[in-house]
DNA sequence: AGGCTCCGTATCGATATGCGATACTTAATA
DNA sequence: TATTAAGTATCGCATATCGATACGGAGCCT
């Protein structure tokens, strides 16, 4: 369909992405919000703020402190995440062979899932002691400093690779996080030659991942899989030994069915 | 705020409504839809259709197959249900809890809440083997067949409890689910009783679950422990004696914080 | 291969629907 | 109790959203 070129797209519904700005104001507290906060958060009016927000409570999607006035989101947005992750192809299929990994060598793994420069976690096996957000479907990270992100960009066509690469403002999350265009094309490199990607201290100081692409008959790859250690206990050397082709034996299977 | 009787409610975006009806549509299935079948399976026009599932498309919370010009859910939908549970007071609290009972015990075990007359849970700690649906966050059970439903049943006030008796219509999942408004309300007088609830056979043969509120302060409880089992390993005389003085543990100590 | 059918796409004028301003009410603070 | 800030209700206006419909293309059947 054409988006017109400036003009602007006659089949967008700008009351629908209105609304859910009300709603995704949610991702940046965990505390309730009120009406005024709300308005101001999401550059709406408190009017429109007024009208989302009674919109989303009435349908569930939000809940109401009747004391306070305040709103929080509501149980039922649990819900269509759970109907995509039963409906997706791979995170079924993948499950038991995540599990028996976690069980067989005791490390994390994770099923993610590629959305433009982010990664998210879909199928999470912890390995215990974990905080809650690291055990949640739905978690997001940047792709470039994940094991399982570099797994997924060493597959993206160039083009794809550098819009990603291009985009500024990389996150340091450690003074190991490598965020230079030119190291990570390197790096993307290396993992295309070899397979499989590493990411050591890039999120964590002392956590260190792997991960592949699970190939999907030449087309472009909707997920890897990744394992999470600690450097204290997994060395790359070690890794890439007795790690490695377990990992290869498992997305090769996720792939299969 | 006066939702004047009979008279549409002034507050209430209904683009908001018809666009997320648009999304519940995929509750129904695993596949993907095109637009025609959106349109049948919403009631809405075709016309709405095709502009609510392109501003979907273009937020990212459905995505298109090029080819088959058919929609699916997008990994966004999982999002609000991550900072959902992230945000909640007691899931967070919670997990470390479950993961010791779960190891302790080799349990299942859920926290869940109620929304009416279901139950939803929160957070899982499945014990092995199990499909993914049953180890997601986000998936509804009615609440009168399942121990964590009864549990907080138990906690309503009677009218709310009377309302949801008075539904029609409940699943009869096995032989054994017990569906008589007088039969369960006698169950949940029990419940209340000895301050924890058993459901045998009620959702498939063989599992039998145990379940206690989480206390809040003398106010109502926002969500309840359960814990899941097979029947050839655990009766209930055994439940009482082995599970039921964990169960109250774990729902003390969450609910201390 | 050709014709047919069904589905997705694009366009458009009418108007109901959502818009923001504003006045009112309630609750919290000192 | 005065003061202030936040939530609630109302309303006239204008435009974003509506459904009908015409168009184009993919797939299917004969």
């Amino acid at each position: 369909m054409d988006v017109a070129e400036g003009g602007r797209d006659l089949l967008f519904v700008e009351s629908l992405e209105r609304g859910m700005r009300l709603l995704a104001a949610f991702r940046g507290t965990t505390d309730s919000l009120g009406l005024t906060e709300l308005a101001a958060a999401t550059g709406l009016t408190k009017s429109a703020a007024q009208r989302f927000a009674h919109t989303w409570e009435r349908m569930g999607y939000l809940e109401k402190d009747a004391r306070s006035r305040r709103f929080r989101l509501g149980i039922r947005v649990l819900e269509l995440g759970f109907f995509f992750l039963r409906g997706h192809p791979l995170a079924g299929r993948a499950m038991p062979h995540l599990l028996a990994v976690r069980e067989r060598l005791g490390v994390a793994v994770n099923l993610s899932l590629r959305d433009g420069a982010d990664i998210v976690y879909a199928v999470r096996e912890p390995d215990q002691r974990l905080t809650l957000a690291e055990m949640l479907p739905g978690r997001r990270m940047p792709a470039f400093c994940t094991s399982a992100g570099r797994a997924l960009l060493a597959h993206c066509g160039d083009d794809e690779l550098d819009a990603v690469l291009a985009a500024p403002g990389r996150i340091r999350y450690t003074p190991h996080t490598e965020t230079d265009a030119q190291a990570l094309r390197r790096e993307i490199e290396t993992v295309r030659r070899q397979g499989f990607a590493i990411a050591r201290d890039q999120v964590l100081i002392g956590q260190i991942g792997v991960a592949a692409a699970v190939p999907d008959f030449g087309r472009q790859p909707a997920a890897a899989v990744n394992m999470t250690m600690t450097t204290d206990q997994w060395g790359e050397a070690r890794i890439v030994r007795e790690l490695v082709p377990q990992l290869m034996a498992v997305t090769e299977a996720i792939s299969r069915g």
